[in-house]
DNA sequence: CCACCGATCGCCT
DNA sequence: GGCGATCGGTGGC
């Protein structure tokens, strides 16, 4: 049986889940306390026959293992002594799953600015400069459900992207039969979506819906 | 502002 | 021994 929580991550494209996390909340309670942003930039990787997937092929390692897993665990893994954050999606067995490569710090930022000691987009606008702004740096929760993780998707609240771009993903080796997929994702004009320029970027709202009028405030 | 390139390191063959 | 689902610094325009 599956939760509602791992509901989410199955019974559709991994593509479109992919799309929906946009404007959800990640949170990480770790030893530094409760960090996070929305999440502005994701990839969907659609496993054994997707040649840019860790899985391509069927390829299956202790490495990468967690791909293999239920929907809504996490896959945490590293690269050019790097850590990335996948979550992953569809049935056991069946290894897709979404990295998030853009995160607009949302709690505690001045944190999350600390611990990449930098200022800006800079701090979150990549799948590993995120994951250390969260101070992640292990696999420790490599593997573990997102629903009794301190690191999940917080899916009860959520920006609205008033527009989202979708592109090739990046970093793929061109020559590869997907690598021109279009199967990135990303809130149009956010600041903190990876190797954004600065005359795209929307000042205004970061690229969200703008939300009703409230007159109570 | 953009293109290029070297660092870096765990994991796989 | 080789290779990335990367990053940031540098130098040119």
């Amino acid at each position: 049986m599956l939760t509602d929580y791992q509901r989410f991550f199955t019974a559709r494209p991994t593509t479109t889940i992919a799309q929906d996390l946009l404007g959800r909340l990640l949170i990480y309670d770790g030893p530094q306390g409760r960090l996070g942003g929305w999440i502005v930039e994701t990839e969907a990787y659609l496993g054994v026959n997707d040649s840019a997937s860790h899985a391509a092929n069927g390829r299956r390692s202790n490495y990468s293992e967690s791909l293999y897993g239920h929907p809504g665990d996490i896959y945490l893994y590293q690269i050019r002594g790097h850590f990335c954050f996948d979550i992953v999606t569809q049935a056991v067995g069946e290894p897709q799953g979404i990295l998030i490569r853009g995160l607009e710090p949302v709690l505690h930022p001045e944190i999350m600015a600390a611990n990449r000691h930098q200022s800006g987009p800079n701090v979150s606008n990549g799948p590993a400069k995120l994951v250390a702004a969260l101070g992640i740096h292990s696999r420790a929760l490599d593997g573990q459900p997102m629903a009794t993780s301190p690191l999940c998707v917080d899916l009860a609240q959520r920006q609205v992207p008033a527009a989202i771009t979708t592109t090739a993903r990046i970093g793929m080796n061109p020559t590869g039969k997907d690598s021109a997929a279009p199967r990135r994702f990303y809130v149009t004009g956010n600041p903190y979506v990876s190797g954004m320029k600065k005359r795209a970027m929307d000042l205004t709202h970061h690229g969200w819906q703008v939300a009703a009028k409230n007159d109570d405030a």
